[in-house]
DNA sequence: TTTTTGTTGCAACTGAGTCGCAACTAGAAC
DNA sequence: GTTCTAGTTGCGACTCAGTTGCAACAAAAA
């Protein structure tokens, strides 16, 4: 009879496993949430649902557990252009890059990928001789149904 | 014999008088720090700047004249990536928007100016109908000395 | 089972940014 | 120049995100 958690087990952990990281309940719980997400949430709102399958885990843990997940590139730290307050969100980082806009008015978040972005990376790269790790594009403005 | 501040009246200042702002002693002070700045300022280096021509300059004014300006759109805000802490740094909008590298080892910010960042913006407003306020591209990574 | 080493909860702390308020003042009106 | 008023300021208290040191704990190796 298997454990609740191996039951739905889920890349992230599996990658963590993987690079010989230690795999607890509480990070366990924190995983689960991110990868179940259905939009991007900020510290607290990760901790107020991973505390519902685990409810000792503790705010410091969420910290932690989200500046692993940085470290080994496999989340990304967005800002959503400061629409409420100046926290952060959080996403699962997948295959290709993409560009978040945010709406001013109606505070909605489009994503959007573009082989224009990876043409400018690719830019970035060769002229400027950077090795880019992580690239971030937020726009703020008025999405279709705000615009006049 | 003029006053000093209006020896170094700045755009800044001119721009705002002329939206018909009224113009203090702590602001101008402010505006000459952020306008003569060589670099991106945090809030409360500014604050130390400011200080230095008008010594009554508090925090939370530096802070209020912060947000006059984001909403009359003649700063930007950046987070430069988090190189040092959550906080957030200023400057001058000028016509063209340029992107900014930071560099993860040294801390080095460059900045770039692309003719495919403003083709992708074009391709947000026309395939998303979406009305760009600010665009902001920041991108970590390391520069030529510090890559390998 | 034991050992080692990384992880956790806790509580105290830091530092950015905000807010209400009484005192003040820039600029308009006279 | 004097008066008036609405916008601005310094202050102090506050909020809230994120961090840290530490003793207790537990995953995984031995």
């Amino acid at each position: 009879m298997p454990l609740p958690e191996t039951e739905i087990p889920g890349r992230l952990q599996a990658l963590l496993v993987q690079r010989g990281i230690r795999m607890t309940g509480p990070r366990r719980a924190i995983l689960g949430v991110i990868e179940t997400a259905n939009k991007h949430l900020d510290a607290s709102q990760i901790l107020r649902k991973a505390q519902k399958s685990d409810p000792s885990v503790d705010r410091s843990t969420v910290y932690r557990t989200l500046g692993l997940l940085k470290r080994h590139g496999l989340i990304d730290e967005l800002d959503l252009m400061h629409l409420n307050g100046d926290g952060h969100y959080y996403e699962r980082k997948l295959g290709q890059d993409h560009i978040h806009m945010a709406c001013l008015r109606c505070g909605k978040i489009t994503e959007f990928v573009s082989e224009r972005f990876d043409s400018l990376k690719s830019q970035l790269e060769q002229e400027c001789r950077f090795r880019i790790v992580v690239a971030r594009l937020e726009v703020g403005g008025y999405c279709t149904v705000c615009r006049r």
